[in-house]
DNA sequence: TATGAATGAGAGTTCATTCAT
DNA sequence: AATGAATGAACTCTCATTCAT
């Protein structure tokens, strides 16, 4: 019979980023988190890396697959900034934002790590190019002019990323909140001119 | 007679940050590039949090002096993102997105540390907000009207941040690079839209 | 299967009080002398303070409950003074004397560690207030007018810690022995003045 | 000129001993407290633990005469402990006790220090041996078939160094002194029965 | 007489990881 | 499948002391 040990320590892993942070995610931590023995880490998984990458493949596949369906959806330009809004507070309550933003912190020390999570933000920039694309399509936006999809959603998600590390440092979440109020604004009017 | 340690040591900080990361920034890294004594540091600085610190105040005011006259030369939105991109350049060829990407994330896990690293991006946006306000009232762009030049600002600062990032995790360099390119290029149609 | 480090930690540490002092019981000496990494100590044991605390305790304990038949027993001041003397000897021949002192004296500089201390010789207080109290009671001495048992308890260990510092520091067992067998005499008096 | 840093020095670690204890008179904090630089420390003294123990001799020598004509003057059993609960209570006030303690505890460490520390104590042995050989003596009571003058002199300060620690280990400050004042209570007792 | 820069050893503690069971 | 004991290296930081000036 399978041991549901693995996941109680993917769980352990992510409640221990989003508590302590990857600095405070130690093997230890996370073990005693899990209510499991240190050294079954290890044989679960081949290194402390590998879980931590494995912990955050898990919730980032799983938040990708919940939020298709809206971003599918996407027909307008203030849709879109509003679906980016939502995304951003619902990661911010529920402690997603720290999750990735430790992660994303700490792997900027080691570099097999950082292209790995790195990997794991491609679905997310496919998922945001296909949405920009066809917002761009459908609201006749003369857009493709300045900027390809790909890069309005890279922009999109290196907007995010920057957003997740000023929240947790300072108490920028209000800021990055109005600004996105703002954006929502802007979209509006910009859908207005397209159609005008 | 006044030692040049200390300054021999900021710069093995800086050097420490730039090539082997927040965590090999450690005092025994810093000492050897700096060729003195790991108790030397502490000689110098209360804690290497403060070295640290200290080190990117250091390059941080440097750098903001050195660019501050474009800054305030700036008229245009084109300008502006010209800017911007200048900068993000110089900061990647010199290593300096290196450095300031290790401070932010290392500091993630460190309030007191993030909160200072915080106090330090400060300036560059209050210069930022200045560019910003100077440029919207010149162009005419009634942009005011969506946001203030202070989001605006923080939005720029969120990017470079994002950016950073990026850029050392993975090979993002050219994308971050043609995605101003673009930005460019819609502030040119932009700022003919406005004198329209 | 369960590991004896722990004991073998905690001999050690005894060890090192012993012939090293309290400044000499660092961890990594007590790890030598216990045969284990220094690392082992401290997933034993919380922090050395803890460690030491609880090398005391052990001793302490220990000894309490051997003396604690003749304590129980002694029904003169002759024989009160005698056990008193009886003790120190002992400890003072099997290092007891040392461990204590440099306990005593290493808690000097360490606020939470002195109470702890402290907390460990109140058994030792009270079980000396029980013997005086019963010695008074039986023998008749009109002593109570003058002090409580547990002043008298207490002045008993007060001297015997001042007597346990002197010893070590120079070469005074031999005066205070001769001291004790003074007071011994002296009770063997104040005996026989209570019968008559 | 002969210079004050000598003395300044001294007072300093007078100062760090009493407020900040054995471990915390470090070369740094004393001669931060004496104004001067660490190093000086080192040209007027051989080592740190010479510095300290000169402090301590002076501080002894000067309480010593302070007290020399009390102590010649005492005649009966009831002044002499009266003699020394009043040192008691002064030393307490003053942060004397801290002092010696600080010293005897730290000196438990290193037997240099020790010996030389015990042999500052002898000329209050003799000056105690001195008194009580005349109180014995005036009051008529034959203790002296007892104990000798020498050693009624050293239980003396056996207790003093007892009740030192103990003092600064726990609040047993309230309890010495009580003690205290029942001995005094006894020795007017006794007193009235050597003339009786 | 005095400064302050510099050294090197050692302190307590934490860590990912391994391995015998 | 799971335990927990054990390792060894690394960490920040403090210290008494020395030396050139």
């Amino acid at each position: 019979m399978a041991s549901d040990a693995p996941q109680r320590i993917v769980q352990g892993a992510l409640e221990a980023l989003r508590t302590k942070g990857f600095q405070g995610a130690s093997a230890r931590t996370i073990a005693a988190l899990a209510g499991v023995n240190p050294g079954l880490i290890f044989y679960y998984f081949p290194s402390l890396d590998e879980l931590l990458l494995a912990a955050l493949r898990q919730t980032s596949e799983e938040r990708l697959e919940r939020h298709r369906p809206a971003a599918e959806a996407v027909r307008t330009p203030a849709e879109l900034v509003a679906l980016l809004r939502h995304i951003y507070e619902e990661d911010s309550a529920s402690g997603q934002v720290r999750i990735v933003s430790e992660m994303v912190a700490g792997s900027v020390a080691r570099p097999a790590l950082g292209r790995e999570v790195m990997a794991l933000m491609e679905p997310w920039v496919t998922l945001a190019e296909q949405a920009v694309a066809r917002v761009l399509k459908e609201s006749g936006l003369p857009i493709a002019m300045l900027a390809t999809p790909r890069e309005l959603a890279l922009a999109g998600v290196t907007f995010y990323l920057g957003a997740n590390l000023l929240t947790h440092m300072g108490e920028a979440t209000e800021a990055i909140d109005s600004l996105l109020v703002s954006a929502e604004r802007a979209a509006g009017l910009l859908e207005r001119f397209g159609a005008g």
